[in-house]
DNA sequence: CACATGCATCGATGAGTGTCAATATCGACC
DNA sequence: GGTCGATATTGACACTCATCGATGCATGTG
């Protein structure tokens, strides 16, 4: 289901392939959104994995909204949940987030480059 | 008409607040769309200031289109442009992909955070 | 001044998105 | 097995957005 083919050359190094930008676009998509930028960073933030039920209380949103707002996260595969007898955790993708990172760098480091 | 408050502390570090978040889902917003990413691609990746005539060719869709997409990059503070003569020429805003790359960090760095 | 060119703006339209209430599912416990 | 609490799914609705054709504006040229 997860794609992530590979590009992850910075934006600035060469103009991006336009399946590149299709297929990041989705996982920009994703959090490219208020709630979901603070869920990510909720999630993110923590030392151990994080349940809904930490992440409702946060938000003055119904929780079918929350669990809609997780599902993207999942889909975009910045994070990932498990279920843990009543409670679902979820935790970041840590390669996720620095491939990110990884495209905005605007100075290419070069290190190594193979 | 940009705030650009601060707000720079990566996700992972600590929750992010209710404002930044929706500030940096605007800026989001403006990169998480295949034509908008491919756009600032093209610009970023050149060595110089870049005509909207060289960015049409690359794309399958109406100038107007173009010029919308173009006026959103600069509205979330990514590009800025200027008119020379009959063209107009854009180029990036170097800090404002920093800023992005930092956000996505998983390792804080620390250095000196005085 | 008239006209051509490069780009921006406007108005309309179809597709996508965030939200909720209602309902379903899943596991724990009595 | 029945019930309850935690989470997911569904369906509906209002709202936003990507796109286009038509048009406007600015600049350069004859």
């Amino acid at each position: 289901m997860s794609k992530q083919t590979s590009c992850c050359a910075p934006l600035a190094r060469e103009p991006i392939g336009k399946d590149d930008a299709a297929e990041l676009a989705k996982v920009l998509k994703a959090v490219a959104d208020p709630v979901r930028l603070r869920l990510l960073s909720l999630i993110a933030a923590r030392d151990e994995d994080t349940c809904v039920c930490d992440l409702l209380p946060e938000f003055d949103l119904s929780q079918p909204t929350i669990s809609h707002h997780l599902k993207i996260l999942r889909e975009a595969g910045l994070i990932e949940s498990e279920r843990r007898g009543t409670w679902v955790y979820s935790w970041v993708i840590p390669q996720a987030l620095d491939r990110l990172s990884a495209l905005f760098t605007t100075a290419p480091a070069e290190t190594g480059a193979r």
